[in-house]
DNA sequence: GTAATTTTGGAACAAAGATTCCAAATACAC
DNA sequence: GTGTATTTGGAATCTTTGTTCCAAAATTAC
């Protein structure tokens, strides 16, 4: 009997991500939203609640797309040392390619409503979490497998890894130099080595 | 025969400051300024033109006070190794005492606003270049002076630490533990350690 | 084809936004 | 004290914002 939904969720989610990274939040209005989507305003709030509900959904599919693009990339090797140097080239990767520098959708909102948004920070912190808890295991396998040196902790070194992350997205965004990006993370990955 | 300004202009920059800091440029109105400053919005408008030249204003105030408060703690000591150091505790130490998590103005809005106003994007990037440069004439003293490791380039370990100090804050935000973030700082400063 | 149910488009609304404007208040110079 | 130039407070304005609402359109089951 009903009448069934016209659009693909994931795009719309996808096209608010691109929008939301683009402008803030705030910088948002949801006739921005409507514009870029192609449905209308009913549409958004009978199935995202209103705005914010349609942000923190569209986050959180970004915190998801963006986790498994990650894993696709390590799978490509069984090194846990290269996997972890996979994720920084994917990073500056993702930099080189977003033309209009609209940086990462995790980053930005959390820099732009962490203090405001409680929401928004639980779900960068977790994000942050997981992350630490990824890099640490590669750390841990690496060591294990005498790729990495032991000089520090699997735990200190993920979250230090993914502390040089964030500083590589942010002077990214300031400054998308392939070459001058490339070099802070040979720097930032040297202390992985085993001498 | 002027009737004299009845606000010190810095104090009003400083406050300011901490509003664009905690709720985002776009997130501040024009009523919250007024209200936290205590001046009228003729007063506002007649002296910074409009928000966004109170922003700006603000956001210069901000990096000058900052770029003041690092030379403060570099002059504590002569070592250059110790001057960097004393930034990154000086950041940490920032980080903690900052109870509502506003964060850095410059981070925080060099995130939210980069990708649709160029006038934040030029700051932000002007800043980022001073503190490299800044970082890479420590390091450069440090390794004549033979406390810092020559292995890599003054240029390149100046673009690395900024990109660390950035990361520091970001986590810092997200998490502010004081144990990880020193131990961040410590895994991130090994890399001048001369052996 | 018809009925039932849901989505959809767009008008309508109320609240909040930035900005303008002017009369009143103020402080300096003489 | 008087005059002048400037600041100040607050009302007023006009735009933008998020949200609601309802009639029309659309799709499925029978």
């Amino acid at each position: 009997m009903p009448k069934t939904k016209q659009f693909d969720e994931n795009e719309v989610l996808m096209k608010a991500k691109e929008l939301f990274s683009e402008k803030g939040y705030n910088g948002t209005s949801m006739d921005d939203l409507v514009q870029a989507t192609g449905l209308s305003r009913s549409s958004i709030y009978d199935t995202f609640g209103d705005k914010h509900g349609l942000f923190l959904k569209s986050l959180n599919h970004y915190r998801n797309s963006q986790q498994g693009d990650m894993e696709k990339q390590c799978a490509k090797t069984d090194s846990p040392k290269k996997k972890i140097r996979s994720i920084f080239d994917y990073t500056i990767k993702n930099i080189l390619s977003d033309k209009d520098r609209k940086g990462c959708l995790l980053i930005n909102v959390s820099m732009e409503l962490s203090a405001v948004d409680k929401e928004v920070a639980a779900v960068s912190l977790s994000n942050m979490e997981d992350m630490e808890q990824i890099f640490g295991s590669l750390v841990k396998e690496g060591q294990s497998k005498g790729e990495i040196s032991k000089k520090f902790t699997p735990k200190a070194l993920g979250r230090y890894l993914y502390s040089s992350l964030i500083g590589l997205r942010v002077t990214g965004m300031n400054r998308p130099d392939i070459d001058t990006l490339r070099e802070i993370v040979k720097l930032a990955l040297s202390i992985l080595d085993v001498e």
